[in-house]
Order: C-alpha cells, then sequence, then structure tokens
DNA sequence: CTGTATCCCAGGTGATACTG
DNA sequence: CAGTATCACCTGGGATACAG
C-alpha cells in the first residue's frame, strides 16, 4: 500500500483526537456513556474545570461529542458521544489496548534499574 | 467493558505518539519501510530539521524506531520502525484510515458555507 | 453544578546559522 | 547529509476567582 498524498492532512484530523486530555476524555465517554460535568471530572485526575470545559467544547465543536444541557437548579450538563464520535472507536479502543500493554512493558524494563 | 483503574496512566503511553508529528512520521516508516533523514523530511511539507531530529530521537528513545548511522561521508542515516514500534501498526492504520474519512467529510460540510 | 474570566508560566515550536 | 546551537515567540495548560 501506498501512501497518499493527501497523507500530510490526515495530521490536521488527528489534531482533534489528540489534545492532552482528548483520547482519556472520549475513552470515558466510549466506555461509561452519558457522563455528567462533574462525572468526568471525577474520573480525570488531575485535569481542571478549565481544561475539562475547553477540551469538551473543542470535542464539541468537531461534533464528536454531543452537550445537553437540562434547564433546572442546580444545573445538569450531560455529555455523549456523538455517533460521529462513535467513529473513533476503533483508535480509540487501539490506543487503549496499546497503552496498557506499553505500561505493562515499562514497568517490566525498569525493574532493574531504581533510582530515584 | 469496565474502565479500569490505570485507564489514567494510558494516557502516559498516549503521549509517546502524539507529538505533532510522530503519528505522521511513523505512518511513513510504516508504509514505506526503512527512511533517510532527508526522505523523511521530504515528505513532510512544513516540518523542520530540527523538530525531525528532535521526534525522532524521542521515538528512539521509546525504542520505537531504531537508527542506523553508516559511518561515511556524506553521512547517511536510516530510520526504521523497531520491532516493538510495529505493535503500533493497528493504532496508525486506525488513525490513517478515520483522517481521510474525516477530511472527505469536512469538505462534504463546507460546501453550503463559503465564508470569508 | 457547570461553567467563564484573568493572569501567568513552561515548554513546544520555528527561523536561522553553524558543524562534522 | 545530518545534524546541533541559539534565540525568540506563542500556545497550551494550570491556579484562582467569580457567575448563572
Amino acid at each position: 500500500m501506498k501512501l497518499e498524498p493527501n497523507l500530510c492532512k490526515v495530521e490536521d484530523a488527528l489534531n482533534i483526537i489528540v489534545g492532552k486530555w482528548k483520547p482519556i476524555i472520549l475513552l470515558h465517554l466510549l466506555k461509561e456513556g452519558t457522563q455528567r460535568f462533574s462525572e468526568l471530572q471525577k474520573h480525570l485526575p488531575g485535569i481542571t474545570q478549565r481544561m475539562l470545559t475547553k477540551q469538551l467544547r473543542e470535542l464539541e465543536d468537531e461534533e464528536i461529542i454531543t452537550r445537553k444541557v437540562y434547564a433546572q437548579v442546580p444545573p445538569k450538563v450531560e455529555y455523549t458521544l456523538s455517533e460521529y464520535g462513535q467513529t473513533l472507536q476503533p483508535i480509540l479502543e487501539a490506543m487503549h489496548e496499546w497503552g496498557t500493554k506499553h505500561n505493562a512493558r515499562k514497568k517490566k524494563n525498569s525493574l532493574s534499574s531504581s533510582f530515584e
């Protein structure tokens, strides 16, 4: 298989899902389904409100997730992987699987070197 | 399928392949096989020497690619996807496929809106 | 609860020039 | 050919405070 000249443009598309938190957010939505803002935050140790909001907005702009606001007090907002977002499943699954294996490998490799 | 608690750590692993140029570089090495520095540069419109060097070093540090230097003048350096790097194939393929489809979709969507 | 508005810093990235 | 060195910029991302 030869590389298409449009490969360069693929990079563009990829930037959509390679924010610092995007893969994890998407992975959560994929696995857990619809999630509230606070639920996502709870499951993403270390992310700030600002960042979570920002990443979600970007994903929403790309029509990868959908945002449902309940007009009530206190507010309630749910995020769901859109139909189009579902098409990311192969990538997300592959990432998850590889990431898990990679961590296992790294742990094994570091058995002999325990510094600091 | 439930999310493992180690999902958070997967993020770490993902950072290895989500540099601005890394997916494209890896895609090239995967598809084209061994490539020289200059070949990679030629195929990556816009990347600077500095960046290419840096990205390659990082990938090398992660043992995803191997670097073979020929002791000769002029210098010749070849980069190849390592055996371990091959395990990224599923992700890379998935990314390439999705990226291509995404571009097609985007083009279609922008047919009706021609502003600016 | 679910955000938005500011401020701020570190690191990523580019341009250019130089070297083995 | 295949880098390294240096400078300078800019964006991503964090902390904090405030708001509907």
